[in-house]
DNA sequence: TCTTAAATATGATTTTTATCATACTATTTT
DNA sequence: AAAATAGTATGATAAAAATCATATTTAAGA
């Protein structure tokens, strides 16, 4: 489904999204050990994530990630886009080229109304979104 | 989503499926051309589900793979569970231990029914089934 | 200005997945 | 019985994904 890569990501991202701010940021160190992930590959996600813009970093002493208000903006799948690439969830289940109503795949119909749902969620649910949710206490952080 | 082993195993047994019967075996090369999977590839994916009995096989010369009525009978989501191992599909998004209700992962309600239909479909589906669609049109095999 | 604490860049290693190769076994045909 | 044709078993290699390691750059603070 989601790369460990993409997962790893959202996790961070989401953690970033619930206990940062520009006056609050957090070390690598702080969010491998709550969110579970080897430092220093997330600490490599984040760099690409860094250079996507869809999270801040500030270096030396008293540096760290956070999210800004635009940061907090973006998709999740974004984040996916960044980390795994632009069609890897949205290829057809069965190597057809592009996936589409004309010459389907067997399982076309099985399956595109369910995965079609699944990527305009994505795409239409924001970091912040999330974190509403997170908040409001409907669901939790994994770690 | 799929692993690249599932849904070649998926496209082989759909091929056989469709242009196998017991007195008309197909062997390997002939299931690797049109499918477009290497051959010593789809060799080895086709001894699992021989093992597994998603499919049948005969040695020698004049043997070849062909599908029986029980064959038929199995759900993809059978085949993906032989190559792909049980519940590789059925994982929770951001890796929770077992997806559920009570603790959700930020992503559960965003995702979670869609992917329960797309295990559902696979489940409910038969190769059988998936043939007939075919036959009669209603979507085609890709290479 | 020097030390220190942080991210960043780069690349090596390990693990997993996909692919290739080859020797072996079973069955048919001659 | 021998030869030929099929799958089967096993393992080697290649490619991709995940993980680990380390040197470099940036900025704060003493
Ligand atoms: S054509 Fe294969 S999933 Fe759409
Ligand atoms: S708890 Fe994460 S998808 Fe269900």
């Amino acid at each position: 489904m989601l790369s460990k890569s993409s997962k790893y990501a959202i996790k961070a991202v989401l953690f970033l999204a619930i206990h940062s701010s520009e006056e609050n940021k957090v070390i690598v160190k702080d969010i491998a050990k709550p969110t579970n992930v080897p430092q220093a590959y997330i600490a490599k996600l984040l760099q690409e994530l860094v250079k996507a813009e869809i999270v801040t970093s500030v270096r030396g002493p008293k540096g760290g990630f956070y999210l800004n208000e635009t940061n907090l903006g973006h998709s999740i799948m974004s984040i996916v886009n960044v980390i795994d690439g632009e069609d890897k969830l949205n290829s057809c289940m069965m190597s057809l080229e592009k996936c589409n109503e004309e010459k389907p795949c067997p399982l076309h119909f099985a399956l595109s109304d369910s995965k079609s749902q699944i990527l305009k969620s994505l795409r239409s649910k924001t970091i912040k979104d999330v974190v509403k949710e997170v908040k409001l206490g409907a669901s939790f952080l994994p770690l």
